[in-house]
RNA sequence: CGGGAAGUGGCUCAGUCUGGUAGAGCACAGCGUUCGGGACGCUGGGGCCGGAGGUUCGAAUCCUCUCUUCCCGACCA
C-alpha cells in the first residue's frame, strides 16, 4: 500500500473532544472520524485494526466449535415481549416503528433472535450442542457515550449463543468459550484477566468478564497476589468475618445524645470507639422500596452485591428528603433497633458486640447494641465492597486493586430465554426438555481501543503485532535520489510479495515528517530507506516499541523481515 | 436525567469583559530554497463566528430561548 494513496490524515495536536489516550491516538492518526455523539466512521487504517480482531476472533470460534451466522439488526417487538425484554429493556433499547407501525427495535444484543432461530431448527438432542456466533454492528442507546471507541453507541460485538441438552453439557459450552477467550484475547498480544463478575440484567447462575488491564479502565478488579482468585470488585467475596474475641460482657442499650453528628467518624470519636464499632445504616430505594443496609461504620455498601442479595432489578441511595417523606426517620441517626422498615445486614455487622448505631431519633444514638437481643434483619449477607485491605477469600493471600478494561464477558443462562420462548428439544428418552443456553460476547472495536490504551508511548500508538493494521512501514527519505527510490521500491514489492503488509511511505514529505507518523501510526516495523543504501547496500529496520535498530542489507532485508514476523505471529500463538 | 465546561475556516486556539463588520498557527493548493526526528519564504483558496429571536445606527461580542459536543454520576461489550 502507497501512503501517498491512502486515505489518512494525521494531527499534530489532540482533538479538544478526547480525553483518553486511545481516543486520542485513534484521532490523531487517521483512524476513526466521529460522525456524532457515539457513532464513529472507520477510515481504512482504523478497519485494518478492526479487521484483524475480527480474524482472530471468527479463528478461535471456530476452532472452538462455533459456527458463525449473521442475524438481523433490526428486530420485531413481539420476540422482546415473549422474553418479557420489551418492558424491562430501558431506553438504551433504540424502539421504531416501521411504516406498517410495527413496533420494532435495533438490535443491543441478540438472545431473542438467536433463542428463535434455536426453536426453529432445532428439534432433537441429536443437533446439540450448538454454538451460533456472529461478529456484527450492535446499537445501544448509551446515556452517555465516551472515550470514543470505549464507549460508542454502535460498536461491533462478537456474540455468541450456546444450546445444550444438559446442565453438563452447557457447563463444557461455558468451559469451551473460556477457553477460547483465554486464547483470543492471549493472540491479540494483551494483557488480561478473567475475573469473576455480576451477570447484570441478562441474567443466569454465573459469569466471567475478560479485564484488559489499563489504568483508564472503567472498571476496578480484584486480584489475588498469589493464587487465580480474580474478581470484578462489584462481585469481589470479602473474607469470612472473624469472630472477636468477646471478652467483654455484653452491655445494656443506652442512649446517648449526639447532637449534629451525623457521620460515623463524628460519632466514633465523640463516643470514643473506633469506627468498627458504629453500625451504619444506609437507606436505599430497592425497585421503589425503602430499604436499610447494615454495615460496620468503616465498610461501604457494594450495591451490586445489595441488588443480589434482594433479588430486585435496581437499587439506589434515598435521598435524605425521600426517607423523611416516607418514614419520618432522620438520616444519619438511623439505626436497626426498632427500625419500621425492611432492613438486610452485612455478614460482618452480626459479630458485632456492643456497637453503637442511630436511635432513630434526631440527636441520639445508641450504645451497647447487640445483634440478635436488639434487632434481627431480614437478611444477612456479603453486602460490603473489598478493599485492598482485605485478604482473598480462596486463599487468604493479599489482595491487589487494579484498573479494567471489560472487552469480553460469557454467561451461563440457563433456560431463561429457552423457557420463556419455548425452545425445546426432544431428548433421547424421548421427553420433551428445555435447550440450556449460554451467552458470550466481545467488544471487537473496543478490544482496538483497549489495546492502544495498553500500548502506547509520547510517540503514539505501539500496536501488538498481531493487531496492527500494516506489520511493517518502509520509509523512502529521498524521493528524489534515484537509487534510494529504486531500493525502497523493490523492498516494498518483495515484502508484499512475501505476504507481509506493507505502507510504503512514498510522500514527498521531509524525513522527521515521516518519522513522527510512522511512530504515532504505531506501527511494528519501520524500515528506513536512505543513503545507506547507496553507501554500503543497507537499510534500516527499527522495533517500534523497544527502538532497537539493525541494519540489513537490501538484498536479503525482504526475507528476514517476513521470516521474523512469522516467528513472532507464530509466537503470539497463531 | 442531575452537576460542570465549551461551541469562531478541516484541526488547535485568540478576539467577547470595554459592540464598529474576523485573526494566528497547523492542515490544504502553487512557486522557490531545504531534506535522517513534524523546515523556511512568498502567494492563494476556505469562516452567514452552532441556530432562532431580541436590544442597537451597528452584534462573534449584550439579553432570551434553543441545539450540539465534552467531562463527573446511575448502565454496559
Amino acid at each position: 500500500m502507497r501512503y501517498s494513496q491512502l486515505l489518512i490524515t494525521t494531527a499534530k495536536e489532540t482533538p479538544a473532544e478526547a480525553e483518553v489516550i486511545s481516543h486520542q491516538l485513534l484521532l490523531r492518526a487517521g483512524f476513526i472520524r466521529k460522525l456524532t455523539s457515539g457513532l464513529y466512521t472507520y477510515l481504512p487504517l482504523g478497519l485494518a485494526a478492526l479487521r484483524k480482531v475480527e480474524t482472530i476472533v471468527r479463528q478461535e470460534m471456530n476452532r472452538a466449535g462455533a459456527q458463525e451466522i449473521l442475524m438481523p439488526m433490526v428486530q420485531p417487538a413481539d420476540l422482546w415481549e415473549e422474553s418479557g425484554r420489551w418492558k424491562q429493556y430501558g431506553p438504551e433499547l433504540l424502539r421504531f416503528k416501521d411504516r406498517h407501525q410495527r413496533d420494532c427495535c435495533l438490535g443491543p444484543t441478540h438472545e431473542e433472535v438467536v433463542t428463535d432461530v434455536a426453536r426453529r431448527e432445532v428439534h432433537s438432542y441429536r443437533q446439540l450442542p450448538v454454538n451460533l456466533y456472529q461478529i456484527q454492528t450492535k446499537f445501544r442507546d448509551e446515556i452517555r457515550p465516551r472515550f470514543g471507541l470505549m464507549r460508542g453507541r454502535e460498536f461491533v460485538m462478537k456474540d455468541a449463543y450456546s444450546f445444550d441438552a444438559s446442565e453438563v453439557g452447557a457447563e463444557e459450552s461455558y468451559r469451551k468459550m473460556r477457553d477460547a477467550y483465554n486464547r483470543i484475547f492471549k493472540r491479540c498480544g494483551l494483557e488480561f484477566r478473567a475475573v469473576e463478575a455480576d451477570s447484570g440484567s441478562i441474567g443466569g447462575s454465573f459469569s466471567h468478564e475478560f479485564m484488559v488491564l489499563a489504568k483508564t479502565g472503567e472498571d476496578t478488579l480484584v486480584i489475588c497476589q498469589s493464587c487465580d482468585y480474580a474478581a470484578n470488585l462489584e462481585k469481589a467475596k470479602a473474607a469470612p468475618p472473624v469472630k472477636p474475641e468477646s471478652s467483654a460482657a455484653i452491655q445494656d442499650c443506652v442512649k446517648v445524645a449526639t447532637p449534629g453528628l451525623k457521620k460515623v467518624e463524628k460519632v466514633a470519636e465523640f463516643l470514643g470507639l473506633p469506627a468498627q464499632q458504629v453500625i451504619k445504616t444506609m437507606i436505599y430505594l430497592a425497585d421503589g422500596e425503602l430499604v436499610a443496609v447494615l454495615v460496620r461504620g468503616d465498610r461501604e455498601v457494594q450495591p451490586v452485591k445489595l441488588k443480589n442479595l434482594l433479588g430486585v432489578t435496581d437499587v439506589e441511595l434515598a435521598d435524605d428528603d425521600t426517607v423523611w417523606q416516607k418514614t419520618k426517620l432522620p438520616v444519619g441517626y438511623i439505626g436497626p433497633v426498632g427500625l419500621p422498615i425492611k432492613f438486610v445486614a452485612d455478614q460482618e455487622v452480626m459479630l458485632m458486640v456492643n456497637a453503637a448505631a442511630g436511635a432513630n431519633e434526631k440527636g441520639f444514638h445508641l450504645t451497647g447494641v447487640n445483634p440478635g437481643r436488639d434487632f434481627t434483619p431480614a437478611l444477612i449477607g456479603d453486602l460490603r465492597q473489598v478493599t485492598a485491605d482485605d485478604r482473598c477469600p480462596l486463599c487468604g493471600s493479599a489482595l491487589r486493586l487494579t484498573e479494567g478494561i471489560e472487552v469480553g464477558h460469557i454467561f451461563k443462562l440457563g433456560t431463561k430465554y429457552s423457557a420463556a420462548m419455548n425452545a425445546t428439544f426432544q431428548d433421547a428418552d424421548g421427553q420433551e426438555k428445555i435447550m440450556i443456553m449460554g451467552c458470550y460476547g466481545i467488544g471487537v472495536s473496543r478490544v482496538v481501543a483497549a489495546a492502544i490504551e495498553q500500548n502506547h508511548d509520547a510517540n503514539g500508538i505501539i500496536f501488538p503485532l498481531p493487531l496492527a493494521p500494516m506489520q511493517v512501514i518502509v520509509l523512502n527519505l529521498d524521493l528524489k535520489n534515484a537509487a534510494v527510490t529504486a531500493a525502497a521500491e523493490q523492498l516494498h514489492n518483495e515484502l508484499e510479495a512475501a505476504g507481509v503488509e506493507v505502507l510504503y511511505d512514498d510522500r514527498d514529505e521531509r524525513p522527521g515528517s515521516k518519522f513522527k507518523d510512522a511512530d504515532l501510526l504505531g506501527i511494528p516495523y519501520r524500515v528506513t530507506v536512505g543513503k545507506g543504501v547507496e553507501k554500503d547496500g543497507t537499510v534500516e529496520l527499527r522495533a517500534r516499541r523497544s527502538g532497537a535498530t539493525t541494519m540489513l542489507p537490501l538484498a536479503q532485508a525482504a526475507a528476514e523481515i517476513a521470516a521474523k514476523i512469522k516467528a513472532e505471529l507464530a509466537a503470539a500463538g497463531e
